[in-house]
DNA sequence: GAGACGTGAGGCAACATCTGTCTCATGTTC
DNA sequence: GAACATGAGACAGATGTTGCCTCACGTCTC
């Protein structure tokens, strides 16, 4: 990603990680447990990946955003009406989160206590990564005028991901149309022009 | 089991160990994660069940092997073949324990590391256990002739010990038949007259 | 109310584990 | 041989775990 190391270890070891977070959770795999699953040695996973634990975490969690994102944008393809994406993208995300239990044990606080810091310190580099995937979309239903004034990418993605973010934590369960109404009443007016 | 504490919480406890053994491993399971699984405070856990940490592996392991005991008891109801009974019983207990993987973990040294120790050290439990639940079915045999002169419970247990742990953790995967001939041809001998 | 009781919170020292970084010896690949 | 990647292992410092303790709080019974 960083160029952190030639790309068959790195995704190695981000394969092991994967793995290990699934099979132990994340608070109880440790650094060796990763190396020892990607089939090398402890001194050998640093040398090929800086950054330690934290970056570990991190680049298991931007790989699976990075994964919805190809699931979306397959999804969307075609979808000419901007507010209907909107909210189908929302929902989706929700559902996505709530079917893969390592991200939302990723986001929530409670479950794995330190390990929110770690997501939340790099929350730039989670909505970096989210700006760049959605800013071709974005800039086009910008030039086609579908967006209020003043918007940017940024200030968007940030907004949607915290709704994302709350919807898929909240215990409020509801139904999916009961998210859409919410989502087409409170959300999209913001966004949309 | 030892009059350790009321039923109820003992009972609770040894659950939620398994539980979380279960789930995170014997390794990676602290005394905390088993007495939160169990709602109860680790203060609590400590007063309702002493022996702490080693005593909660052992005492999973123990009703693992009480209830396989149950299990084979119940299935070798009416087998007048002493010989066949025994070799049937050997081949379900190793059978048993590849299904088990908790009762393997507890087993195999390399996979738990200090671990296979807990178990070692408290070896003498287990066989009196075995021994226990064996006696009546041994006593049965005895009185009629069917035992080689000299052998005894507690002996005989061990011996047959000894050959399902190495049966079932080691890598030579045979079929069920010939684990059965090589029973009857090299363990067999030693017990039945 | 007074006392007995079980519990959770939290402190505590001893110990074990984990992290991140080193160095060194041993292969591999040119 | 030289450059390189790797594993083993040492290391200090941080963090987690264990087993025990005391204390305050609530819930029973008398």
């Amino acid at each position: 990603m960083v160029a952190n190391a030639p790309a068959t270890s790195y995704e190695r070891i981000v394969d092991a990680a994967e793995e290990c977070f699934a099979r132990f959770g994340v608070a109880k795999t440790t650094v060796e447990d990763v190396a020892l699953s990607a089939g090398m040695s402890r001194a050998t996973l640093y040398r090929n990946f800086g950054g330690g634990r934290d970056e570990l975490i991190l680049a298991v969690f931007l790989r699976d955003v990075s994964r919805f994102f190809d699931q979306i944008t397959e999804r969307l393809t075609g979808q000419l009406d901007v507010p209907a994406a909107v909210v189908d993208g929302i929902v989706d995300a929700v559902v996505f989160i709530r079917h893969e239990p390592r991200i939302a044990g990723l986001l929530a606080p409670e479950v794995v206590g330190h390990t929110q810091t770690v997501v939340n310190q790099a929350s730039e580099r989670v909505l970096r990564l989210c700006a760049d995937r959605v800013r071709p979309y974005f800039s086009l239903a910008q030039e086609a005028g579908l967006l209020r004034p003043g918007t940017e990418v940024e200030g968007a993605v940030e907004f949607l991901f915290r709704i994302i973010a709350s919807l898929s934590l909240s215990p409020l369960t509801r139904t999916d149309e009961e998210t859409r109404h919410f989502l087409r009443t409170y959300v999209l007016p913001s966004l949309i022009a």
